[in-house]
DNA sequence: TAGATTGTTAATCGATTAACAATC
DNA sequence: TAGATTGTTAATCGATTAACAATC
């Protein structure tokens, strides 16, 4: 069982047909994807990858080595075409069709995700809901009507899903998620907390709001532990803010 | 400017008062802190490397290679001690005290965020929502009012929050997070699908819901590509899955 | 003591970055 | 041609992993 695929994204073993990207260039290009996108609506029909590099929030060197994994789309002493750069990205990603997502558990953080303008415009298409409780089944969101989840082989073959999202309860996710593997969902988005089991073959991202929270929380922790130390570049000043933690300092 | 904090945990420059953490580990900590929290709800009062990596979806000798970086809270023989290590763990996130967060734009997302029960229940106190919209000024939702973002300052010092959310639109974002830095908010968690640039010291994190989705697309793109190769293993099988792709493939 | 398990070492691997030759 | 910018190289850095000595 894998919990998470990792390394170099999968590709044919000989490389004869697609270049296997790095799974870290694989996250990035839809960063890129994003800028072009904001780029072309600018009006730019050419850009550099030092202006990419800028409008997506990475260095120029990275850029370039990304998109030298995908081929050469860029003209030296010019730059690269703004409108074949999103082409190329998009077939990379699989975003030349429309992909059906479904979700599962519309509760607070369900809901918004149904109606979740960004899916909408970035290649998804929200297929289906499911819900476990009595309560919400035959509730309409977004006009979409919100099945059982006893429905889900059926709806998940009737509109050729193979990308689920799940917003239960953490108790309930490992449940769904069987589930959804059972009916032949092959990528998860898994906003619940706890961790997923999964055949080899089916991808899980997780998406944890409180755990983004806790990282920056140390950065605060760390920042406060740093209030009245004497500035390491030895130019005699002092970084003096009011510490928040009523931590004890060293001094 | 920088726009993300990477590579090796801030901390004081002669590494006397904290051990630099690297940022994988911190981001690992809170999934740790996670399946502590399960294990001692489930009774366990002591957990082996084995088995607080099973539970939290790592391998064990990265979860002792983590903790090695806090220090030696294990016992050889034995494992962890529960309690100890969910102390200890709070502590280097600086999460013995609740802190405040600020959230910024109330519309469908920011509105579950507002009501999400997974940041109180780990850490997390939201004391303050603010919308530019005339009309959900004054809105309550889950018993906060929502301010006008004209006070900000106002309300940043009086609760002393140091760590805000943004849920707006990507067109607003920018703006919001200059308004929020000059507050003195000095960590931020970004919904809005845009790059931010923020002043030294300030961490962005950035959670962009329809990268995710466009993460799996690309394996899910991936995956049906395979469908109809020779096994790479050589032994003769063929992996058959339906390409709903509809894309030319190798033969 | 014997068995179990940590904490650390060292090798490996993947990602980042600066520099620059290639070339438009 | 001269200037600009890509694509690639090679060095560096950080993260992962297996193995095992230390030790409970």
């Amino acid at each position: 069982m894998s919990q998470q695929r990792n390394g170099q994204a999968a590709g044919v073993s000989d490389g004869a047909v697609f270049p296997d990207l790095p799974e870290a260039t694989v996250a990035r290009l839809p960063e890129y994807l994003r800028a072009l996108h904001n780029l072309a609506e600018t009006g730019f029909d050419t850009v550099s990858s030092e202006g990419l590099a800028a409008a997506a929030g990475v260095n120029s060197a990275k850029l370039r080595k990304d998109l030298s994994h995908l081929g050469s789309y860029g003209t030296r002493g010019v730059g690269y075409d703004v409108a074949l750069l999103i082409a190329q990205i998009e077939h990379v990603l699989g975003l030349t069709q429309r992909r059906a997502v479904a979700l599962v558990g519309v509760g607070n953080l369900g809901h918004a995700l149904a109606g979740y303008a960004g899916f909408s415009s970035r290649g998804f298409r929200i297929a289906a809901l499911f819900d476990a409780d009595p309560g919400r089944i035959g509730e309409r969101i977004n006009g979409l009507v919100v099945h059982d989840i006893a429905r889900l082989p059926e709806v998940v073959a009737a509109e050729a899903i193979s990308i689920a999202v799940i917003a239960t309860p953490a108790h309930a996710a490992q449940s769904v998620a069987d589930r959804l593997v059972a009916a032949g969902v092959t990528s998860i988005l898994n906003f619940a907390p706890c961790v997923l089991s999964v055949p080899d073959g089916v991808d899980v991202r997780k998406v944890d709001l409180a755990i983004e929270l806790q990282i920056l929380s140390f950065h605060e922790h760390r920042k406060s532990a740093l209030t009245t130390l004497p500035s390491p570049t030895g130019d005699g000043s002092m970084k003096i803010r009011p510490t928040l933690d009523g931590e004890a300092l060293a001094t």
